[in-house]
RNA sequence: GGCGCCAUAGCCAAGUGGUAAGGCAGAGGACUGCAACUCCUUUAUCACCAGUUCAAAUCUGGUUGGCGCCUCCA
């Protein structure tokens, strides 16, 4: 039985899904205007591993993250590279996909964007207004957040609270503060969409609504997020799915703790902000997850090279158990059909499959699950050579691969080539051009182009782009 | 001001009523040509105060300290 902390309700609950044996999972994703910070990488693994322990144990899962790739900061980083939106989308939903990748994060079933579902956030708005619950004042639509009466109930919020706390301008035409907007009118030189209010494009709380209802259905597992998220955005979701749908919208609320540095959260003004691709310059994308992973995931954790170099060692301690398995069976390749575990053999098997069950079990706790790897690593060491049962050293062989793998420690990753790797390789490439030893250089391109990177030669330099 | 979270050894971190998992670092030892690896031993009474209980890190109240949300944010 897996019991998880459900936001909803403050506490841990059995995890009952809507449909038997299976599992719909809505995760907030990005919005792609920058790299993949340090933080953005947490809730990435820490649900990609949720996912995996329901496959592990036995669910179908449907798993769905969006992109958000349309709104202000995309603007505005468009204008700074003088490129469109579009391009800016495209370029760092690339960077986003190749650090995951690194970090060893499944593929997601569907990987929506915003401006690809705009037809059916106009519907669900029309909707909205159809049903009295959003009101449009000069191509705006705004929701009318006291339209719903269980609003607030994710946050433990009221809205005479908020109003009484507001800190922000009310903005013109709303008729409550706490109203949020659905469609928002383009300013000049914007990128918009058509709708019956005016040229505009959606606001950003009705893109996740409509996406896990054309992806998942109305009523779905698990909706997950930063615990930044709670309030606005998992609020107005709930708002919105709910009046236009009729029916409950998320049965659990999971939210992962924040990452912070020196205790104080990230931002760039404080200049402790830490892309993952420039932490993988220097560490290992498997050492930045099983960082992650060290902590539970909804307390709030600190980044540092300390902490990193700790979890190094760590997980050296893994591999090295890892390694010594694999040693110790080689040779025995089909070898092993015959043969059984005797009840003291089993006996143990069980017992570390289920301290690492009991873990998971209880609300994803990865702590207790990697104790329990640690666990096997030092019955490795203790009790094989090479005068071991090999039936029981490929099935101990098997449950720790299993065990390891639900967390993805010790990963068969992607490959991810990193920018000083490729600048590197250019640079030899660039010396042996320059030698004339055009046979040294072809092959550096041919490699890199088999590696999934295409040189260009150019005027400006050697200009390079992932494919 | 409103809502909420947290406080366990030098560091990281489980444990939510029956006398403190695990990792990193440290100390001592075994093994080793040296080193590494590995193994053994060793390092805490759980922020503080009061209460409930036969029994509390674990429940209740309070104190102190830290953090988050209420505004774009994972």
């Amino acid at each position: 039985m897996i019991r998880l902390y459900n936001t909803m309700t403050r506490q841990k609950e059995e995890f009952i899904p809507v449909e038997p044996g299976k599992v719909k999972m809505y995760v907030c994703g990005p919005t792609v205007y920058n790299f993949m910070h340090i933080g953005n990488a947490r809730p990435f693994v820490i649900f990609d591993v949720v996912r995996r322990y329901f496959e592990y144990r036995g669910y179908d899962v449907t798993y769905v993250q969006n992109y958000t790739d349309i709104d202000d900061k995309i603007i505005k980083r468009a204008i700074e590279e003088g490129i469109s939106t579009e391009e800016v989308a495209a370029k760092y939903i690339g960077e986003v996909e190749t650090d995951a990748k690194g970090l060893g994060v499944s593929q997601a079933t569907y990987n929506p964007k915003a401006t690809e579902e705009v037809e059916d956030i106009v519907a669900m708005i029309g909707d909205l207004i159809q049903k009295g619950h959003a009101y449009e004042v000069d191509g705006t639509v705004y929701f009318e957040s006291k339209s719903f009466e269980a609003y607030g109930k994710l946050s433990g919020k009221n809205i005479d609270d908020l109003e009484a706390g507001k800190r922000i301008a009310v903005e013109e035409g709303k008729r409550n503060p706490s109203d949020f907007v659905l469609w928002k009118p383009k300013k000049e030189g914007e990128p918009a969409w058509e709708s019956p209010w005016s040229q505009g494009r959606p606001g950003w709380h009705i893109e996740c609504s409509v996406m896990a209802k054309k992806y998942l259905g109305p009523r779905i597992d698990i909706h997950a997020g930063g615990t930044d998220l709670i309030f606005p955005h998992h609020e107005n979701e709930i708002a919105q799915s709910e009046c236009s749908n009729g029916v409950d919208f998320a049965k659990y609320w999971m939210h992962n703790g924040f990452i912070n540095v020196d205790n104080q959260k990230m931002s760039k003004s404080l200049g402790n902000f830490f892309t993952v691709r420039e932490i993988a310059d220097e560490i290992p994308y498997e050492v930045i997850r099983f960082f992650l992973l060290n902590a539970h995931y909804r307390s709030p954790i600190n980044f540092s090279r300390s902490l990193m170099d700790s979890a190094t060692k760590s997980l050296d301690r893994i591999k090295t158990g890892y390694e010594k398995l694999s040693g110790l069976l080689e040779g025995y390749e089909g070898n092993l059909a015959d043969g059984s575990l005797s009840t003291e053999e089993a006996k143990i098997m069980d017992g570390f499959r289920l301290a690492f069950e009991e873990g998971m079990d209880d609300d994803f706790n990865t702590s207790a699950g990697i104790a329990t790897i640690f666990d096997m690593v030092k019955y490795i060491n203790l009790n094989f050579d090479s005068s071991s049962n090999p039936v029981l050293l490929k099935n101990f062989n098997d449950l720790f691969i299993k065990l390891c793998d639900i967390l993805g420690v010790v990963y068969k990753k992607e490959e991810v080539l990193l920018d000083s790797e490729i600048e590197a390789l250019i640079a030899k490439r660039q010396e042996a051009r320059k030698n004339k030893d055009f046979a040294t250089s072809d092959k550096i391109r041919d490699d890199l182009l088999a590696r999934g990177i295409v040189l260009k030669d150019t005027r400006e330099g050697v200009l390079y782009s992932r494919v």
